[in-house]
This record gives structure tokens, C-alpha cells and sequence, in this order.
DNA sequence: ACTCGCCTGTCG
DNA sequence: CGACAGGCGAGT
């Protein structure tokens, strides 16, 4: 579900309940995720600890507590929330840490692709998700990154998916910014001429910044929330992602629908080359 | 560089 | 009921 505008959305939603605080109460249950739950290491090594900041890399969040690290990627239907504990839990609700306020911080997976793990503070770079990542698409050198992934043969919109080209994108977000450079998003990423990867550098940062001021992108199953509860609002902006069949804003031709390496890509066959 | 598997939920 | 879903890594 999340990609990188949600991921922060929900860093920045989080930031201010956890950061500075301290976590009094811990439940975790053992649950086999991307990397499982061990219940013994967050009661050992988070209990007690204040959190001194949270940062996102890539699609990853990272609580730095004094003692140890906690690791968390949402994966498809991964979800963060601050709740009172008198709420009632979710349904899939893997992981409960308290924080000396009083508030909940909830990790919730109902199809546990995600990620929820302790880790040594001097160790999280030697973590193999954290470890290759490339450059983050809203601070780094998107065009440089590009370029250096422009000998690839890989369809442009698999290269945008590669999180150690760029950290962040996803499917979402690899549609829309094709589109809005007019890039097709099976085009072999060596045959694009070095002005439209200008241009799609471009792209990408406008729609990731675009996005994130919306809040994310909270489709119509309502998946994505921020860990206040709040949807964002960047699906009225989607030019292609989930319109196969409607007119093109552009030129009113059909955005078609395709399974490239067994997830959709959305395009309009004019506008896109 | 693709295919598949991992899971549950939702929609047509 | 099947198709599909915002991700990713193992295996080939």
C-alpha cells in the first residue's frame, strides 16, 4: 500500500507522540511477518526506552530509542496508528507499544508482507533492506540516479521499482510519473533520450512532493490512513494508476491496463512513447 | 531479468 | 467464484 509520500505522511503523524517519549508497556505477538515478531526482543530491548527520533528511508521507518533501533516497512496493507488503550484493537493488530503519555502506538498487517524487527543502533546500515538503497527521490539526485540506471534494457516502470536505483517509489507512483513525462512504462529504460529523463527526473519529484502535500493516496478500499486516521487525497489527482478504461486527461484517448512482470502498469498508449 | 510465493481482503 | 491489490525477496 505505501509508498513513499504515505510513509512519510505517517512518519510526520507519528513523530510528534514518539520522539521524546518514553515506552512504558510493550505487547508483541509472535507473528511471522516479511521478518517475524520476537516478543522477547522488544520487551528486552525497547521496554524502557526513550525514542530520540524517527526517520524514513525509502519506504522504511526507523525509531532510534537509546538502547536499540525498531525497524518497521508497512509492505501492502501495513498500517501505524496512535490509539487510547481503552480503544478497541484492530483486527491483525501484531504489535502495541505505550508510551509514558499514555498514548498507543498500534502495527497493524492483516497481510503481513511487513516488516517490524529490533536492531542494534550500530547496525542498521548492515541490515540487507536498509542496506542498498539508493538515493531518496525528495532529497537525493534523482536525474544522476537515473542516469546511472539508464544502461538497463528492464522496462522503465521495473527500474523505477528498483528501490536501489531511487527509495520510495512504487507502483503508484512509477505510473504517474511516466505519465506525466509521457515515457510508456514498457520502454526499455536505454532508449530514453537524455532530455525525457530530465524530464522524468523532474516528474518524479513533482508528483512525489504533490503527493505528499495531499497526504498519500488513499484509494477507494480506504487502505491507507495516517496514523492520526486521516486519508489523503492525491487519488483525485492520478492521471493513469486504476483509470484503465476512462479517457486520457490529455487527449481523451483509454488508458489501457497491462500485467508487466505480474503487476499492472496504466497507460495512455498516445501520449505515452 | 522474470516468475512465484508470501497472506488476507475486497470487488466484480 | 476468480482476479487483483500500494512490496519484496528467493529461486531459477
Amino acid at each position: 500500500m505505501p509508498e513513499l509520500p504515505e510513509v512519510e505522511t505517517v512518519r510526520r503523524s507519528l513523530e510528534p507522540h514518539m520522539v521524546g517519549s518514553r515506552v512504558v508497556e510493550v505487547e508483541a505477538r509472535a507473528v511471522k511477518l516479511r521478518e517475524g515478531i520476537r516478543p522477547a526482543d522488544w520487551h528486552r530491548r525497547l521496554l524502557g526506552t526513550r525514542v530520540t527520533a524517527l526517520e524514513r528511508r525509502g519506504k522504511y521507518l526507523i525509531a532510534k530509542g537509546e538502547r536499540a533501533a525498531a525497524l518497521f516497512h508497512l509492505g501492502m496493507s501495513g498500517r501505524m496508528v496512535l490509539r487510547r488503550p481503552a480503544e478497541p484493537r484492530a483486527p491483525h493488530t501484531h504489535l502495541v507499544l505505550r508510551f509514558d503519555h499514555g498514548i498507543e502506538v498500534r502495527f497493524i498487517d492483516p497481510r503481513r508482507f511487513g516488516v517490524a524487527v529490533v536492531l542494534d543502533l550500530d547496525r542498521l546500515d548492515a541490515h540487507p533492506g536498509l542496506a542498498r538503497l539508493g538515493p531518496d527521490p525528495l532529497g537525493g539526485d534523482v536525474e544522476g540516479a537515473l542516469q546511472a540506471a539508464g544502461r538497463s534494457r528492464s522496462p522503465i516502470r521495473s527500474v523505477l521499482l528498483d528501490q536501489t536505483v531511487l527509495a520510495g517509489i512504487g507502483n503508484i507512483y512509477a505510473n504517474e510519473a511516466l505519465s506525466r513525462a509521457g515515457i510508456s512504462p514498457l520502454r526499455r529504460a536505454s532508449a530514453i533520450a537524455p532530455r525525457r529523463v530530465r524530464a522524468l527526473a523532474e516528474a518524479i519529484r513533482a508528483v512525489l512532493t504533490e503527493a505528499l502535500e495531499a497526504g498519500g493516496t488513499t484509494l477507494r478500499d480506504g487502505g491507507f490512513v495516517s496514523a492520526e486516521g486521516d486519508g489523503g487525497y492525491f487519488a483525485v489527482k492520478l492521471e493513469v494508476y486504476g483509470r484503465a478504461g476512462e479517457p486520457c486527461l490529455r487527449c481523451g484517448g483509454t488508458i489501457v491496463r497491462r500485467a508487466l512482470t505480474g503487476r499492472s502498469v496504466f497507460y495512455c498508449p498516445r501520449c505515452q512513447r
